[in-house]
RNA sequence: GUGCCCGUAGCUCAAUUGGAUAGAGCGUCGGCCUCCGGAGCCGAAGGUUACAGGUUCGACUCCUGUCGGGCAUACCA
C-alpha cells in the first residue's frame, strides 16, 4: 500500500474535474506535525494555468474529492495548500497489512521492466583500488534494491579485460618464465609495476609488448591461455573483495571488454551504413550538433582510431546493442564516476541516432562524486599511492573490533549487554566495519564528492552504520527477553493509541513509498536518510511506551509493532548491502 | 576558451525536484539513569543558502551576470 500515490491519484482525480485538464495534485508528506500527514502543494500551480483563485479551486477539489476511508480532517492552509490528517483506522488496517506482507507493503509491478545494472568494472590488469569502492557499493545497492521491487535485474561487470595493457603483461609473464622464475601474480598490483618499468625502461621489451597484443588479438593460442589464467587469477582477486564486501557479484555477471571485440567492426560498419559516420583527421567519427567545441562546432565521438583501433565509445555503443538486442533491457543504469557524463551523454545520443536504443529504452549514467582524503583531496596513501581496497577494508574492520570490544566489555561491566566471545565480536566488527564503509557511501548525496573518514562512519553517534545496526539490536533485545521471535508475534493485532506509536506506524507505511523514490531517481541516501528517522521514530516510541511491562493486549500490540519496525529495518539496511546483528 | 557540476550553521551533510518558519549529526551549552540496551532521549544557541539582479502567489532549487572551487573538453578507459 503507498498512501502517497492513493492520495495524489484521488485528488488528481478531484483536480480534473475541477479544472478539466489533468495536473498533478503533488502530494508529499507533511513538512510538519501541524500540518498533518500529508500535503498536496499542486493546486497553486493549477489554478494559475486555469486562471482562478487558487483557495477558492481548493475549495473546488475538496467538494469533489473522495477521501472516505483515508482521511480525517482535510483543510486549506496558506495560499492553497490542502492539509490531510489521515484517519487512525486507516492507519491501523495498513500497519496490520504491512505486519502481515512478506513484501512491507511494497507492491510487486504491474509489468516487470528489465534492467541492466553496469557497475564494478575494475581493471583486471590491477588490483582493486578505492576508485572502484562508490560504484561497486552504489550500483550494488541499486540491483538490490530494483531486484526487491520486482523488477527484472542483469547485473553486469563490465571489467577492463583488454587493451594494450595486457600485452605488456603477458610479455612479462613470458620473461619470467624464459628466465625461470615463475610469474607469481599473486600479487597484481606488484606484478603491474615490474612489467610498467620494463615497459617503460627497455625499447625491447616494448616493442615485445606491443606484440604481444596484436597477437592476442589475432587469437594465438599461447597468448590466449596465459590471458585467460591472467583473468582467473585477477578475478578470484575481485571475488575476495566482493566477499568481504557482501556484494553480491559473481563470475556470471562479468561480461567484459573482451566480449564486445568481435562486434565493434560492425558496430561501425553500422555507423557507416546509416550514414553516421566522417572521416576527420584519419579516424572514424560521428559528429553531433548537441555537443560543440570552442569554436562551436560539432563535436566528435571518435569510434575508429586512425590505426585502425577502437575506443570505448565503440565498446560502450556495442555493450548497448547487446543488452538492448540480446538481454532486452528496457532500463540501463551505468554507475560510474561523475567524469565520465560528457562520454556517456554522447554515447547515449550515437545510440539513439544509429537506432541501437530505441527511444522506450531507459539510458541512464549514475554518476558519482570522488572519494576525498581528510585534507578534501583525491584519497590517497601518505605515501601518495592508491589505497588498496582490500588495505581499506581490513583496516575498517580492525577499528571496528576494537570499538565493539571496548564498548562490549564497558556494557557487561554496567549489566546492559552478554558478553561476546572472541568469535561472536569478530563477526559484530565485520558487520559493523564492512556496514560502516558503505553506510558512510550510500548515505550521502550520490553526486557530490564526499570525505572518507575512518572516526566519522565509525562513530558511536549520529546517522551512521553502527547507529543503525545498534537500534536493530535493541528491537532485538525485547525478543530476546521476552523469549519470542519476530515471525511470532508479528501477526498480532496492532493498536496505534499513543502519538508515538501512530508515528511510528506511519512511518513503517512510508517504506514503499521511499523505495519508489529510491528506485525512479537512484539516490540511496533517501533510503538511509529514511531508516534514520525511523530509527528515531522507534526510539521515540521505545522510550514512551512500555512493551513487555505493558498489559495484554497493548503488549501484543507493542511486540508486533515493534517486530514491524526490526523487519522494514532489517530489510531496508539489507537492500543497501549491511548486516544487521542480534547482539552488539 | 567552451561545456557540465558545485558553493547551505564552526565542521560533515540534508532539503521529497518550485512549496509554508531551510533541517539533521558532530562540536558547544543545559537537563534526563531504582525504568524493556545511555552507542540513548529532551531542550538551547548557531543561517543575508558565495555575491548582485531577475522571473512569481512562493526560489537553496529556474534565468542573467560576478567571484571562488572541481571535472571534462579528438584518437586511455
Amino acid at each position: 500500500m503507498n498512501i502517497r500515490r492513493q492520495l495524489e491519484e484521488r485528488l488528481s482525480a478531484a483536480l480534473l474535474a475541477a479544472v478539466g485538464k489533468p495536473m498533478p495534485a503533488m502530494v508529499a508528506p507533511a513538512a510538519k506535525a501541524e500540518f498533518g500527514d500529508y500535503q498536496a502543494n499542486g493546486i497553486m500551480a493549477a489554478a494559475k494555468a486555469a486562471k482562478t483563485n487558487p483557495r477558492k479551486l481548493a475549495e473546488a477539489v475538496l467538494a469533489k474529492v473522495d477521501l472516505s476511508g483515508l482521511s480525517e480532517k482535510v483543510e486549506i492552509a496558506g495560499p492553497g495548500f490542502i492539509n490531510i490528517h489521515l484517519r487512525n483506522e486507516f492507519l491501523t488496517a495498513g500497519v496490520n497489512a504491512l505486519a502481515a506482507d512478506a513484501r512491507l507493503g511494497v507492491p510487486p509491478p504491474d509489468r516487470p521492466q528489465r534492467v541492466v545494472v553496469d557497475y564494478s568494472a575494475p581493471n583486471l590488469a590491477k588490483e582493486m583500488h578505492v576508485g572502484h569502492l562508490r560504484s561497486t557499493i552504489i550500483g550494488d545497492c541499486l540491483a538490490n534494491l530494483l531486484v526487491f521491487t520486482g523488477q527484472d535485474v542483469t547485473r553486469q561487470n563490465h571489467v577492463g579485460d583488454w587493451g594494450t595493457q595486457f600485452g605488456m603483461l603477458l610479455a612479462y609473464m613470458d620473461r619470467l618464465g624464459q628466465s625461470g622464475q615463475s610469474a607469481d601474480i599473486s600479487d597484481l598490483e606488484e606484478f603491474y609495476r615490474s612489467s610498467k618499468a620494463l615497459f617503460d625502461s627497455d625499447e625491447d621489451f616494448a616493442r615485445t609488448a606491443r606484440d604481444y597484443v596484436v597477437r592476442l588479438q589475432a587469437g594465438d593460442e599461447h597468448c590466449r591461455r596465459n590471458w585467460e589464467s591472467f583473468l582467473d587469477q585477477s578475478l578470484r582477486h575481485c571475488e575476495e573483495i566482493y566477499q568481504a564486501l557482501g556484494v553480491r557479484l559473481t563470475r556470471a555477471d562479468v561480461y567484459g571488454e573482451s566480449a564486445y571485440n568481435a562486434d565493434l567492426p560492425k558496430v561501425v560498419g553500422d555507423l557507416r551504413a546509416k550514414g553516421l559516420l566522417k572521416e576527420s583527421q584519419g579516424a572514424q567519427c560521428v559528429f553531433l550538433d548537441e555537443f560543440k567545441d570552442a569554436e562551436g562546432l560539432p563535436l566528435p565521438v571518435i569510434v575508429q582510431k586512425s590505426d585502425g583501433g577502437y575506443l570505448y565509445a565503440t565498446t560502450d555503443l556495442a555493450a548497448i546493442r547487446y543488452r538492448v538486442g540480446t538481454l532486452h533491457a528496457d532500463r540501463i543504469l551505468y554507475v560510474t564516476g561523475s567524469p565520465q557524463a560528457l562520454h556517456f551523454a554522447q554515447v547515449f545520443a550515437v545510440a539513439r541516432k544509429a537506432d541501437f536504443a530505441p527511444g522506450d529504452v531507459q539510458l541512464e549514467h549514475i554518476g558519482f562524486g570522488s572519494m576525498l582524503g581528510p585534507d578534501g583531496k583525491p584519497f590517497k596513501t601518505r605515501a601518495g599511492g592508491t589505497v588498496k581496497l582490500m588495505e581499506l577494508l581490513d583496516e575498517a574492520k580492525k577499528r571496528a573490533y576494537e570499538l565493539v570490544t571496548g564498548k562490549n566489555a564497558a556494557d557487561v561491566a554496567a549489566g546492559r549487554a552478554n558478553e561476546l566471545d572472541e568469535q561472536q565480536r569478530r563477526e559484530v566488527a565485520r558487520a559493523v566495519g564492512i556496514g560502516a564503509v558503505k553506510y558512510a557511501d550510500l548515505s550521502q548525496n550520490r553526486t557530490s564528492d564526499y570525505v572518507f573518514s575512518f572516526e566519522k562512519m565509525l562513530a558511536l553517534d549520529g546517522n551512521t552504520a553502527p547507529y543503525m545496526q545498534y537500534a536493530y539490536a535493541r528491537v532485538m533485545s525485547i525478543f530476546r527477553k521476552a523469549g519470542l521471535e519476530v515471525e511470532s508475534v508479528q501477526a498480532s493485532p496492532i493498536q496505534l493509541d499513543q502519538p508515538q506509536e501512530r508515528a511510528l506506524g506511519l512511518k513503517l507505511l512510508q517504506f514503499s513509498e521511499v523505495i519508489d523514490s529510491v528506485a525512479a531517481n537512484c539516490q540511496p541516501n533517501l533510503l538511509c536518510s529514511y531508516l534514520y528517522d525511523l530509527a528515531r521514530d522507534f526510539t521515540g516510541f521505545y522510550e514512551a511506551c512500555p512493551v513487555l511491562d505493558s498489559p495484554e493486549p497493548v503488549r501484543s500490540s507493542r511486540l508486533a509493532l515493534s517486530a514491524g519496525a526490526a523487519r522494514v529495518i532489517r530489510t531496508g539496511l539489507d537492500l543497501l548491502g549491511i548486516q544487521t546483528v542480534e547482539q552488539m
